[in-house]
DNA sequence: CAAAAAGACCAAAGCGCTTTGGAAGACTCT
DNA sequence: AGAGTCTTCCAAAGCGCTTTGGTCTTTTTG
C-alpha cells in the first residue's frame, strides 16, 4: 500500500492525503480524520527511503563506531546504550553505528554527513581540541558530545559530568581524613574526562599545600589486569599512598585483589575510592569491603542525548548549550583516616 | 556532484555511466575507464537515498535492541559489536539498532522489513522455538541466528557455540578429579545457551551414574551480585557442591567472593570453572586463583555473523546452514580434586 | 457589491538513482 | 548484398514520497 494506492482510494490526490498525514494545515479536518483513518485501516506507512530521498531526514542518530584489531569498545558503550536506546525507542528513532578505523574516522563521518545518512550525530570519549569534534562542526550537522573537548575557539553542544568536582570532592575527604598521599588510577590521560579527573584532585591537594606526584598517577586503559598492576606499582614504592582514587570499578576489581596479594587490607592500608558508572552487573557496594564511588548513571547521559540529539533534528533546541551534570559522592566502607 | 552532472560532463548518459560504475558489461572497457576516472577525480559519491529507493538495497544490517527500564543490555554485547563492527568495516555495510519494546520486538521487526530498513538481520540470545527466528523466516529477509533456537521444524542459518559439549567437557573434567556433589550456577534458563550448558553438564554426570539435585542448579541474570547469592546458597546447604561450574566470568566474581566470605578457599574447598567470552578488561587468569574455563571468543562470532549476513546479503551464501564452533576447555589453578 | 483574502484541493515537478526496451553502427555469415 | 549478431550506447520510465505553484470556491472586508 503506498500513497499513490490510498490516495486513489479516498479519491483524493497525493498531495493532500501526504498533507493530511504531516499535518499539513491546509486541510480540511474532516477530510484529514478520513485520510488518517484510512490510513490506519489500511496500515499504510509511508515508505521510509522514498521519504527520504524527498525530504533529506532520515529518522536516524549516526555513531562512528571506532574499530580495529587492536580496538576494544569500552563496555560502558553498552550502558550508554541502554539509555539512548530507551529513549529513542519512544521517538521511533533508529540508531546507525558506522564502523571506522579507528585511526581515521574522518572519512566516514565525511561519508555519513555527504550521504546524508542520518540526521544527526553524537561524539563520545572526546579529547582535547578532538578532531571529530571540529569536523563536525564544520560540516553542519546537527550533533550532541557526550563529555567535553577543550581548547576551542567555538562553542559547542555538550552533555558532561562534573568529572573534576567529583575527584576535588573525593580527593578532599581524603585529605580530610589525614591522607597526605594520594594516588590516582586513571584512564586514558589523552581522554578529557582523564585530564578533569586529575586536575579536580590536583586542586583539592593544593588547597591544603599537597601535590600529587609524580610516580603517584598512573594512566591506563582501564581493565582489571591494568587495575591490578597500577596498584602493585604505586603500593610498592617507598612511600606507597595511603589512598586511591580510581576511575573505573573494573580497575578497582584490579586494586582490591592487588591490596590482597600484597597482605593489606582496605581501609586499614588503604583507601579507594573509584568513579562509579553504574552497570547492573558490578556494584560497589557489594565489593568484599564496600566501594566508595562518585557516581554518575551514564545510562541516563545516553537518555539525555538521545533526548538532545532529537530537539535538534526537529529544530527544538539551538545554539551550542553544554551542561555538566552533578556527581554524587557516596561514602562506603572503603575509606578510613590515615593509618599510622 | 550528481549522476545527471556527471554524465553531462562526460557526454555520456545516466544510464551508460551508472552501468560502467556498477561494472556491467554492456560497456566498452575505455569509456569505462573514463569514466570510473572521473568519478574519482570529481569525488562522485551514489547517493544511497536515491539508490535504496531504486533498487531496494540499503548497505545495513539490523539488530532490534530491546530495550525498557528494567532491560539490561547484555556486556557481551559490546564485545560482539567489536568483531562485527571489524568485518562490517572493511565492507562498507552500516549497522542499525532499532530500539524496541522488550515485549513487542515483534512491531519492529515487521517495520524495518516491510519498510526495507536493512538487508539482513541477526538475532542474538534465542530461547527455545524463538518467535523471532519464526517471525524473521516468514518475513523472509536474510538472516543469521547467534546461538540456536531448538524445536522448529523447519531449518535456519546459525553460528552458535558448542555450549553442550563445553559444559559436558567440564563435568566430565571435575568428576574425573573425585567430584560428586557439581552445582551449575546458569544464566537464564530460558535461553537455549543456559539450557545446552545444563544438559552436557547432565550428561557427563549420568555417565558416572550422578545427577546433578534440584538445589544444585541456579538460573539468574548474570551479574556478579546474583553469582554471589547463588554461591552462598549453594555452599551454605548441608551438602554443600565441591565444585561449580558457572556461566559467566562476571558471575565468578561474584562466586569468588562468597568462597572467601565463608572462610572457604579455591580449589581446596571448592572446585570452579566459568565460561569465558574473552572481555579484553576481565580475564580469567588474572583473578587470584587463577579461573579455569570453557573459552569462546564473542568477539570472532560476531565477526562471522557479519561475514555470514554479508554473504547472504550478496547471495554468495544460501540455504540453512547451521554452524557449531567448538569450545576450548583451558585448565588452571581454580580446579583440584574433590576434597576429602 | 466588487475586490481581496482565506480555505481546500490538485497536477506536476522534483529528489538521484537503476533498469527496461530500444537503436545505431560495426561485423559476420551465407 | 541482404540478413542476422554483437557491441555500445541512449531515452525514458520507474522507485514513492514531498513540495511548488497553481485553481476554484467560499468567506470576509471596505
Amino acid at each position: 500500500m503506498n500513497l499513490k494506492q490510498l490516495s486513489h482510494m479516498l479519491a483524493l490526490s497525493q498531495t493532500t492525503v501526504s498533507r493530511a498525514l504531516n499535518g499539513y494545515p491546509e486541510v480540511n479536518e474532516e477530510t484529514r480524520r478520513r485520510v488518517v483513518d484510512a490510513a490506519k485501516r489500511h496500515g499504510y506507512r509511508p515508505n521510509p527511503s522514498a521519504r527520504r530521498l524527498a525530504t533529506g531526514k532520515t529518522g536516524m542518530i549516526g555513531y562512528v563506531l571506532p574499530t580495529g584489531a587492536s580496538v576494544d569498545i569500552d563496555p560502558h558503550f553498552v550502558e550508554f546504550l541502554s539509555g539512548l536506546g530507551d529513549y529513542a525507542r519512544s521517538h521511533e528513532l533508529d540508531l546507525v553505528l558506522s564502523p571506522a578505523d579507528a585511526d581515521d574516522q574522518e572519512t566516514t563521518y565525511r561519508r555519513i554527513v555527504a550521504n546524508r545518512q542520518v540526521d544527526a550525530v553524537y561524539i563520545s570519549s572526546p579529547r582535547p581540541a578532538d578532531r571529530r569534534v571540529a569536523l563536525v562542526n564544520t560540516l553542519g550537522i546537527p550533533f550532541i558530545v557526550h563529555g567535553r573537548s577543550d581548547g576551542f575557539d567555538f562553542d559547542y553542544p555538550f552533555t558532561d559530568i562534573d568529572n573534576e568536582g567529583a575527584f576535588h570532592e573525593a580527593a578532599r575527604l581524603l585529605v580530610q581524613l589525614g591522607h597526605r598521599r594520594l594516588a590516582l588510577i586513571n584512564g586514558d590521560d589523552r581522554e578529557t574526562f582523564a585530564i578533569h579527573r586529575e586536575r579536580g584532585m590536583r586542586r583539592a591537594l593544593a588547597a591544603r599545600g599537597l601535590t600529587l606526584g609524580e610516580r603517584h598517577v598512573c594512566s591506563v586503559t582501564m581493565t582489571e589486569e591494568n587495575g591490578y598492576r597500577a596498584a602493585r606499582r604505586l603500593l610498592e614504592q617507598s612511600e606507597p599512598p595511603t589512598a586511591i582514587a580510581c576511575s573505573s570499578l573494573i580497575m578497582s576489581l584490579g586494586v582490591v585483589r592487588a591490596v590482597r596479594d600484597l597482605g593489606l587490607t582496605i581501609p586499614g592500608d588503604l583507601s579507594l575510592i573509584a568513579h562509579d558508572d553504574v552497570f547492573p552487573w558490578l556494584k560497589p557496594e557489594n565489593f568484599s569491603v564496600p566501594l566508595s564511588t562518585t557516581r554518575s548513571s551514564i545510562r541516563l547521559a545516553g537518555a539525555r542525548i538521545a533526548e538532545r540529539l532529537a530537539a535538534r533534528i526537529s529544530g527544538l533546541e539551538e545554539g551550542a548549550r553544554g551542561e555538566v551534570w552533578p556527581v554524587d559522592l557516596v561514602v562506603r566502607g572503603s575509606v578510613a583516616g590515615a593509618p599510622g
